[in-house]
RNA sequence: GACCCCUUCGUCUAGUGGCCUAGGACAUCGCCCUUUCACGGCGAAAACACGGGUUCGAGUCCCGUAGGGGUCGCCA
C-alpha cells in the first residue's frame, strides 16, 4: 500500500479563514493518521490578487493552529513552465486546441445557452477549426479538447459515487491568451508531480473533479482519490460571511481562543466518531477516518467553540495560562505585567480559570489585580457598599490588620469566626469585602482575593471604602 | 436556468432494517453544592422535512415533493 500524501493548497488572497483552516486540518489529520505526508501548496498562479502579506497570514495560521506541514511548501507560479509544456503536450497530441473566442463572443454563448435551457459554457466552437482561420493579430488560450459523450464518474469518499455527463463540461482553458497557465491545469499537474494520494477540500470543488479527471485521464495519470467535505455555514445557515466567523484564524486567536480548541471544534464540526467530544489531538490522529465526515454542511456556532475553549482553559497548567493571557492583559492595561505580578496571577490562576471561557474573559477576570488605589467600583458594587456594609468592612478591618499569617487559611478562620460572633451569614460579609477588594461583585473566592492582593494592598482597599 | 450535493432536538452529532420508548454534547430551563460568579452533580424540555413505496418490520433501502447549498471565469 502506497504512502497516503495530502495537500492543502490555498490561494494567499486573504487570511487563512475557518473553513481553509478545516480542510487543512482534515488532510493534515488523514495523513498523520495513515502515516503519510502533508504538503502544502500555495496557489499564487492569479498574480493580481496573490499577495506576499496572504502567504505569511496563511502559514502563520497554519502554525498556530499547530498543522505542520512536510517538506518545503510548494509555489505554483514558480512551475509554470511545466504546466505550461504539458499543455503543449496536449496540444501535440490533439487533446487540446487553440481558441481564439473573444470575451464578447463567450458572453454572447452563455447568454443564448442559458436562455434555451442548456448548460452554460464554451460551445467548442474552435474545437475543430483550423488555426488558419484565425483572425489576424489574435492571441489565443489553451482549450481543453474534453470527451463529449459517456460520463465521469467521481467515487468520492464522502459523497459517494457522484457522475456526471461529459457532455455538461465544456472545454475549459488550459493556458490563458498570456500564455499563463490556468488552476484546472495547474492543480491536475501539481497534484500529479505532488504524488498527492488523496484531496480532501470542500465539496465547491466537486464539479472540478469531474474536469480534473478528465484531464489526468488525459494525460495518461491516475487521479486522486477526492473526498469533498461539505462547507461551513454561518449560524443562519447561509453561506458564511465576516459577521458571523469566515474569519481569519488570527482574529479567533485575538478573541483568546486556544488553538487546541479550536481545532477540537473543527474536528467535531462534520466529523463524528461516536459519543466522543473533547479529542486531544493524538487521540483525534488515532481516530481521525474520512467515512467519519458528515455529508451535510454544518453551522458554525460560537458557544460551542467557547465551551470547548472553556475546556481546554480549565485542563491547562496555570503556567501555561499565565504565559498566554499576559498578552491580553498588557493589551488592557497598556503596560508590561512584571514579574512579580506574573507570580501573583500563577498563585491565583487555579481559581481565574474555572470562570473564563476565553482568555479575554480570563483577563478581565484577573483585572482585580492591576487595579490601582483607589479601586473603581461598578454600579452594582456601589450599591452593595451602603452605609451598613461600610461600618461592617470597618470592623472586618480591625479583625484582619490583628491577623498574624496572611494566608487563605487563616483569613478564612478568621473572617468565618468574626461572622459568627456577629451572627451573619459568611456571603454578608464575603460580598462587600469581594466589592472593596475587586471593585465588583464577582472574583475566585474571597480569600483567594485577599492572599494574592497581599495584607498592605487588602487592608488599603478595604479602608478606601471605609472612609470614603 | 442547467448540472451536482445535502436534509435526525435551536446547534454539532450518534444511529449502516429489529438493540430507537431515537443516545450524547453545546445552548435553554429547574434543583443541588456554595462567600459572588463560575466549576461540578442531578434532572427537564427538545428532532428523524413531507408524501408515496419496498419489507413481517424503515430514522435506516427506493421514488417523488419541498427546502437548503454548490458549480457553471482567460479566479482559485
Amino acid at each position: 500500500m502506497a504512502t497516503v500524501v495530502t495537500r492543502f493548497a490555498p490561494s494567499p488572497t486573504g487570511f487563512l479563514h475557518i473553513g481553509g483552516a478545516r480542510t487543512a486540518l482534515f488532510n493534515w489529520l488523514y495523513a498523520r493518521h495513515m502515516g503519510g505526508r502533508f504538503l502544502l501548496r500555495i496557489e499564487d498562479t492569479d498574480r493580481a490578487r496573490s499577495t506576499p502579506e496572504a502567504i505569511d497570514a496563511i502559514l502563520k495560521g497554519l502554525r498556530w493552529l499547530g498543522l505542520h506541514w512536510d517538506e518545503e511548501p510548494v509555489y505554483q507560479f514558480a512551475r509554470r513552465e511545466r504546466h505550461a509544456e504539458v499543455a503543449q503536450k496536449l496540444l501535440g497530441e490533439g487533446k487540446a486546441y487553440y481558441c481564439y473566442a473573444t470575451p464578447e463572443e463567450l458572453e454572447e454563448m452563455r447568454a443564448k445557452a442559458r436562455a434555451e435551457g442548456r448548460p452554460m459554457g464554451y460551445d467548442g466552437r474552435w474545437r475543430d477549426r483550423d488555426p488558419s482561420e484565425a483572425p489576424p493579430g489574435a492571441k489565443p488560450v489553451v482549450r481543453f479538447r474534453s470527451p463529449d459523450e459517456g460520463e465521469t464518474i467521481i467515487d468520492d469518499q464522502v459523497q459517494g459515487k457522484v457522475r456526471f455527463a461529459n457532455k455538461q463540461l465544456d472545454d475549459m482553458v488550459l493556458l490563458r491568451a498570456d500564455g499563463t497557465p490556468t488552476y484546472m491545469l495547474s492543480v491536475v499537474v501539481d497534484d500529479h508531480d505532488m504524488g498527492i494520494t488523496h484531496v480532501i477540500r470542500g465539496d465547491d470543488h466537486l464539479t472540478n473533479a469531474a474536469r480534473q479527471t478528465q484531464l489526468f485521464e488525459a494525460l495518461g495519470w491516475k487521479p486522486p482519490i477526492f473526498a469533498h467535505i461539505p462547507l461551513i455555514h454561518g449560524p443562519d445557515g447561509k453561506k458564511l460571511s465576516k459577521r458571523h466567523g469566515a474569519l481569519g484564524v488570527e482574529a479567533y486567536e485575538k478573541m483568546g481562543y486556544l488553538p487546541e480548541a479550536l481545532r477540537n471544534y473543527l474536528i467535531r464540526l462534520g466529523w463524528g466518531y461516536g459519543d466522543h467530544e473533547i479529542l486531544p489531538i493524538e487521540e483525534a490522529i488515532r481516530l481521525f477516518d474520512l467515512d467519519g465526515i458528515g455529508k451535510g454542511a454544518a453551522r458554525f456556532d460560537f458557544a460551542k467553540l467557547s465551551a470547548f475553549n472553556g475546556h481546554y482553559i480549565r485542563n491547562s497548567t496555570d503556567q501555561h495560562l499565565v504565559d498566554s493571557v499576559c498578552p491580553f492583559i498588557e493589551q488592557k492595561i497598556g503596560r508590561a505585567v512584571r514579574n512579580d505580578e506574573r507570580h501573583r496571577l500563577a498563585t491565583v490562576m487555579h481559581a481565574l480559570k474555572l470562570r473564563a471561557k476565553t482568555l479575554l474573559d480570563l483577563a478581565d477576570g484577573a483585572a482585580f489585580l492591576f487595579l490601582e488605589r483607589p479601586i473603581e467600583l461598578t454600579d452594582k458594587a456601589a450599591k452593595l457598599l451602603d452605609g451598613e456594609a461600610r461600618a461592617l468592612l470597618g470592623r472586618v478591618l480591625k479583625e484582619l490588620e490583628a491577623i498574624s499569617e496572611w494566608s487563605v487559611e487563616a483569613l478564612e478562620a478568621k473572617v468565618k469566626a468574626f461572622a459568627e460572633a456577629e451572627g451573619l451569614k459568611l456571603g454578608t460579609v464575603a460580598q462587600p469585602l469581594r466589592a472593596a477588594l475587586t471593585g465588583t461583585t464577582v472574583s475566585p473566592g474571597i480569600f483567594d482575593v485577599l492572599a494574592v492582593l497581599g495584607r498592605e494592598e487588602s487592608l488599603a482597599r478595604i479602608s478606601d471604602q471605609i472612609e470614603t
